[in-house]
RNA sequence: GCCCUCGUAGCUCAGUGGAUAGAGCAUCGGUCUCCUAAACCGUGUGCGCAGGUUCGAUUCCUGCCGGGGGCACCA
């Protein structure tokens, strides 16, 4: 599929090329500036190659304009050199019309798809709770943003395991079926058992007679799946702890690290050479009173994980990130080389109900579930709501603004755009109006600046796609939707389409552009697990 | 004390090695005989501080200050 950006940098080449510029350079950078008063395309090719052509930037951007001027590549109306050295180009509507006719025949199976990782795969472990209670708000997060994650991997190609650990053996697990058993006999938890409301709820629940132990993790492990499949995140891939140990995986993981030479005892205890790999001390992989740590399965689980990614992700909370150097290091030892492991830190999350900050802890009842999130505002919004800030700042999501049908609601403002184009659909339906082939309609009419503007925005999507993925970045996806519904609502404000004064041509052709938006936006919300309701 | 992370407008947050740093909310004021006004238009003395690298730094590096998180033979 041409873009624009073959044309320019060919005629970037041969300007340079007839510049005498000698070893050419070896990538030509193009990039949308911020101001279109600077053109639609920018290139800064006579800033980064001025010290190889030996003549000042702004003297060989005006040499390579005089090239271009001569011969404009495609679309090209006029080349400008501009600022210290930049080369602006000016195109005319006529690329932006052959951007709408790329969205509509690429469709949103199609659209703003790429290949880079074609033939990859990658392992995406998120969420992994621990079996003892329901998702908490940050867990909500993590679901949101891992999925996404993995959407926008499979959209440039890779295939994705989706991964969800349970642990589900050790000390947590003991605490929790004894405090479950407490409250069953109507007794306090234990000092450091679980406190939450639910044990108590959960307790009432509970056959006599019932293994707590067994009955609370099936409890748990269903309580935290409905919520993950109201949220729309279906995992590829569960892995129990204790089936883990069970099939040998933990004594493999062992006896490799060992034969390499990595593992030594001290005190009663073994040990793992991870200080050898960065990390600051070395760690326990089996106490002195030979019980395994919860590192040496969780090694076993890393390792294994490899054989279904090249790449392996984690996807962790702020409170785990002095994890990630022993784990690195215990895959270093294992023979992974580090860039085929990935640690995502997330900042936690804190929530505002009322204007107080209701702090997250396990143990005390204050807890906020995504459970009640989605009762609240439901599964769209709350995933929205999740992907609207990057995970590298602590995210304070305030319940009442969020569940309020008001304008202070940034989500409505996404979903109003969808539906204003379904509620065309209808009007259009109503009156008689029919869309004609695409191959029968003259774009060429669209040149105003609020149709011009959505298709600018469209065309920016395939970019935005590849720019998220390689930030692992899902919420950059939502900036480019609530961008999208900008221009669209801005269009809608000055573009009427189907009154009476509008002509024909026009009207189809804005028709059209209603569907290329329509097309995008189903892109973005797709990646983002979104639906949005056809009216609000 | 050591490690990680964040610090951008009154508030919540985008953003980027480039040319005049953007949205939403809030404030004030405008726009429906017209496809949904949950929209649109106007209204803005901000990149924590100090050095360094660079033709160019809010972005990369170092230090400092401030917020959050982590430093177990717990998970």
């Amino acid at each position: 599929m041409p873009d624009v950006r073959d044309g320019l940098r060919d005629g970037l080449q041969a300007a340079l090329a007839g510049a005498g510029v000698v070893p050419a350079p070896a990538e030509i950078a193009l990039e949308r500036p911020r101001d279109l008063s600077h053109g639609e395309w920018s290139s800064n090719v006579a800033l980064t190659a001025a010290k190889a052509a030996r003549r000042p930037p702004r003297q060989l951007a005006e040499e390579i304009v005089a090239h271009l001027s001569a011969e404009p590549p495609p679309h090209v109306v006029a080349v400008e050199a501009a600022g210290p050295g930049f080369v602006n180009f000016r195109l005319a509507p006529s690329w932006l019309h052959a951007v709408l006719a790329e969205v509509v025949a690429a469709g949103a199976e199609g659209y703003a798809r790429n290949e880079t990782g074609a033939g990859r795969s990658v392992s995406v472990e998120f969420v992994s709770a621990n079996p003892t209670g329901p998702l908490h708000a940050g867990h909500g997060r993590w679901a949101a943003y891992g999925d996404s994650l993995c959407r926008l991997l499979e959209r440039c190609g890779y295939r994705v395991t989706r991964e969800f650990y349970v642990n589900d053996r050790g000390r947590q697990i003991d605490l929790f079926a004894d405090s479950l058993a407490a409250r069953r006999r109507g007794d306090e938890p234990p000092e450091d058992g679980y406190h939450g409301a639910y044990v108590a709820e959960w307790a009432a629940e509970m056959p006599g007679g019932a293994d707590a132990r067994q009955w609370g993790l099936e409890r748990a492990r269903r309580d935290q799946t409905d919520t993950l499949v109201a949220m729309n995140v279906a995992f590829d891939l569960y892995t129990s702890e204790t089936d883990l140990v069970a099939r040998g995986a933990m004594g493999e993981a062992l006896h490799e690290l060992d034969s390499r030479g990595m593992v030594y005892e001290h005190d009663g205890a073994v040990w793992l050479r991870t200080g050898e790999f960065g990390d600051s001390a070395d760690r326990v992989l089996v106490k002195s009173d030979s019980e395994p740590t919860y590192f040496l399965p969780d090694i076993a689980y890393h390792h294994e994980k490899f054989s279904r990614g090249e790449l392996v992700i984690d996807v962790l909370g702020a409170d785990h990130h002095g994890y990630v150097p022993r784990m690195r290091a215990a895959l270093a030892a294992l023979g992974h080389s580090a860039e085929s492991y990935e640690a995502l830190i997330g900042q936690n999350v804190t929530l505002r109900r009322g204007g107080v900050e209701v702090r997250l802890s396990k143990r005390a009842g204050n807890m906020v579930l995504v459970s009640e999130l989605l009762d609240e505002v439901g599964p769209d919004v709350t995933r929205l709501v999740y992907l609207l800030q990057s995970i590298d700042t602590t995210q304070t999501i305030d319940i009442d603004v969020v569940s309020a049908q008001s304008a202070e609601n940034p989500v409505y403002y996404l979903q109003y755009a969808h539906a204003r184009i379904h509620s065309l659909s209808r009007q259009a339906a109503a009156r008689g109006v029919r869309r004609y082939p695409l191959a029968d309609v003259d774009l060429s009419v669209l040149v105003h600046e609020r149709e011009l503007d959505v298709l600018r925005a469209l065309a920016g999507l395939p970019d935005t796609v590849l720019a998220a993925t390689r930030a692992r970045a899902p919420h950059q996806v939502t900036a480019w939707a609530r961008e999208l519904a900008a221009a669209f609502h801005r269009f809608w404000h000055d573009c009427p389409i189907l009154h009476d004064d509008v002509g024909d041509e026009l009207r189809q052709a804005r028709l059209w552009l209603v569907e290329a938006t329509r097309v995008g936006l189903a892109v973005a919300l797709t990646i983002l697990g979104v639906s949005a309701p056809e009216r609000l």
